[in-house]
This record gives C-alpha cells, sequence and structure tokens, in this order.
DNA sequence: GTCTATAGTAGGATAGAC
DNA sequence: GTCTATCCTACTATAGAC
C-alpha cells in the first residue's frame, strides 16, 4: 500500500477516462470531477493536459524498450526470446491497462519533442521483434511465412490485450501466460504425430 | 472508376482524417480544408459530424455481421468457418481500411440508437466467433486451450490488420490470406512429424 | 454549392481570494 | 490545495447573400 501524491492520483484517474474516451474527448473538466475538484485545481500539480498524457505513454513505452533489451541481449534460442516478450506484455498489461489504451491509441497527440521520442521507441522495438522472427527463420526455429505477417499477427495481439484481458479476470496470469505462448508460437490445431 | 457524390468524397476524406488523428480531435474546419472548401459548405451535404460518423462504422459493421451470418449458416467444419472469417476480415480491410480505424476507436463517440445498435452486432458478432471455437475443440478440430484467449488472439489480430496492411503493399492479397490463416490457425513453429 | 458572418457553447489555462 | 471568476480561443452549426 504505497502512498500515492495527489499528481500520481490524476494521472491513474485521467488513464481510466482517456482509456473510456480517448485523449481529445476527454476534458480538465471531466478529469476534475472524476477527482472530486474544480478543473482550475489541477493546474497546482500538473502544468497540462499535454503533460498527463506524456507522463502515461513515455513510462509505459520506456518499460517495453527496457524489456525488450534484456530480452535482446539473453542468451536464448528464437523462440524463447519470444517467449519472454510474451510474458513482458502480461506484466505490463497486468501493472497498468489503462495507460496502454493511451500508448496505443492516443500517442499521435503527444507532442514535438516527445512524439519523436516515443516513435523511435516504437519503431526500434518493433524492428527488435522482427530481427528476433528472422534469426529464427533463418535458424529454422520459426516457419518461412512472410516475416512481416508473423511480425504484426503476434505484436497485435499483444498490443490488444489490455481491451479485454481486465474483462476477463477469472483467467489465471499464469494460464494466460502458457495458453498465449501456445496459441501464438504453436497455433490452435492440434499437431499431428 | 465509379461517380461519387459530394456526400460520399466528405465521408471518405472524414475517415483518413479520422483514422490519423481520432474523430474527436478532427474539426469541421481540417475536414473542409481537406476538401478545399469552408465548413459551413459542408452542411449542404451532411446533417452532422455525428452522422458521418455513423455513416462510416454502420455500413462497416453491418458488412461484418452479413458476412458472418453467411459462414456460420454455411456447411463447413469449425477450421473452414474460421478460414472463411480471416478471409472476410483480409476483404473489408482491403475495401476501406480507413474506415476500420474509426470502427475500432471512435465507436464509443456514435449517438444513443446508433451506439446501441453497434454494440449489439459486435457482441453477437463475438458470441458466434466464440460458439464456432467452441465447437472445434468439441469435436477436437481445435485444441483446448482457454477459449476466450484463442478468440482474442485470432480477433485483435484480425480487427488490427487495417494498421499495418496498408503500409505493407508488397504484400500480395492471396499471399497474406495463405501465410495469415496458417499463422493464426498452425502457428509459427514448424510442425513435428 | 459555396461563401461570409456569426450565434451559442465549451475548451485549456490563469489570477487571485481563502 | 481548492475555490470562483474569467480570459481567450476554438468548436459545431445556422442564416442568408451570391
Amino acid at each position: 500500500m504505497k502512498i500515492e501524491n495527489r499528481r500520481d492520483e490524476i494521472i491513474k484517474s485521467a488513464a481510466i477516462l482517456f482509456k473510456e474516451r480517448g485523449y481529445s474527448a476527454v476534458t480538465m473538466r471531466d478529469l476534475a470531477k472524476a477527482m472530486g475538484i474544480k478543473a482550475a485545481s489541477l493546474y497546482n500539480h500538473i502544468q497540462s493536459k499535454q503533460e498527463i498524457l506524456a507522463s502515461i505513454i513515455i513510462k509505459l513505452a520506456e518499460k517495453f524498450t527496457t524489456g525488450m533489451d534484456t530480452i535482446v541481449n539473453s542468451n536464448k534460442n528464437a523462440i524463447e526470446k519470444l517467449e519472454r516478450i510474451i510474458e513482458l506484455h502480461i506484466d505490463v498489461t497486468l501493472s497498468n491497462a489503462d495507460g496502454l489504451a493511451s500508448l496505443n491509441n492516443d500517442w499521435m497527440h503527444l507532442e514535438e519533442k516527445n512524439l519523436q521520442y516515443f516513435e523511435k521507441m516504437r519503431v526500434d522495438y518493433e524492428e527488435k521483434f522482427r530481427s528476433i522472427v528472422r534469426e529464427g527463420v533463418a535458424k529454422k526455429e520459426i516457419n518461412s511465412y512472410n516475416i512481416e505477417i508473423m511480425v504484426f499477427s503476434m505484436l497485435s495481439t499483444l498490443r490488444t490485450l489490455y481491451l479485454w484481458y481486465p474483462k476477463k479476470d477469472e483467467i489465471d496470469a499464469e494460464i494466460l501466460k502458457r495458453d498465449m505462448i501456445s496459441v501464438l508460437l504453436k497455433g490452435i490445431i492440434p499437431n499431428k504425430h
């Protein structure tokens, strides 16, 4: 039970509202109402609406970047690396599902500097993902289907986990990891022996 | 080369802008500028901004509903039905990738009546998808992993096709269908014989 | 069918009292 | 740290001329 300051509470409330309606459709008056205060009072804790968005998105993007770097630098084969990536996405989703909505849908409303920083992290992340898949194909650990189709098929599912997982909370996190790894890597059709 | 009326051009332009920035962040002035006219002139062709959104989303949702009904009523096994669903999503994405952004991200900005109509179509669609997977598991055509994980893994990928496919247009539509079916159903790891 | 002008509302953000 | 009051800008939409 960590003691939060007011700024963190505002950002947490904002993430929930941004998830429901998107950054542009949420007003500072909406956010203030959710906090039980007036809009003007928000500005004692934050500089601008934009700062809230950046705070949500950049923190999450950096988590993914750090996680991916650890995986890339590990001594594992391509399949094991993909398994770690799946776990990374599940862990981040469990810790901050609301914020992931902004990262996925509202990153384009970031201003100049943060937008560039975010876009670079996103491109780098995808490229590292792509390299792992390419390496797996080269070593025959992975089928040689079109690389982009494999990468974006997996990435699309992982990126939108935040949309449905919180609603299906009867699913245990360990079962989620285990079945998600099976479904994404081995498919849903039984293996013929 | 079909002759379009002004209303259709407006809706097409709007879909592109909504895809780039989202419904709430696009103003009628932005849309007018993209059309090379003034904002007031738009209202000779459409009733409201809301009408544009509804026109984009409802048409697409009905396409999916009709397509799914045809598949459900066909005499095919579960795997074949899933293959037809994958093709349905690819076909709709190829015909209107821009509009799918609104369907995915801006449906919550629909007003009352259309919102209810849309939400019913979406829930029904997911339930039919789920039933097909459940039937496949019962008949041992599909592995018995958690149903929700299988359904949303496939659906997430299919729903976000619009985000990356237009950028990778070196991929032929037939290769996309073939490889997507393989990746989603059989996975990326080679079958052991 | 497009324009200018404008009504009416709502947005982000600040000033200054308590 | 929160309030009321308010600034300034921008939004959707309409009226009426051409």
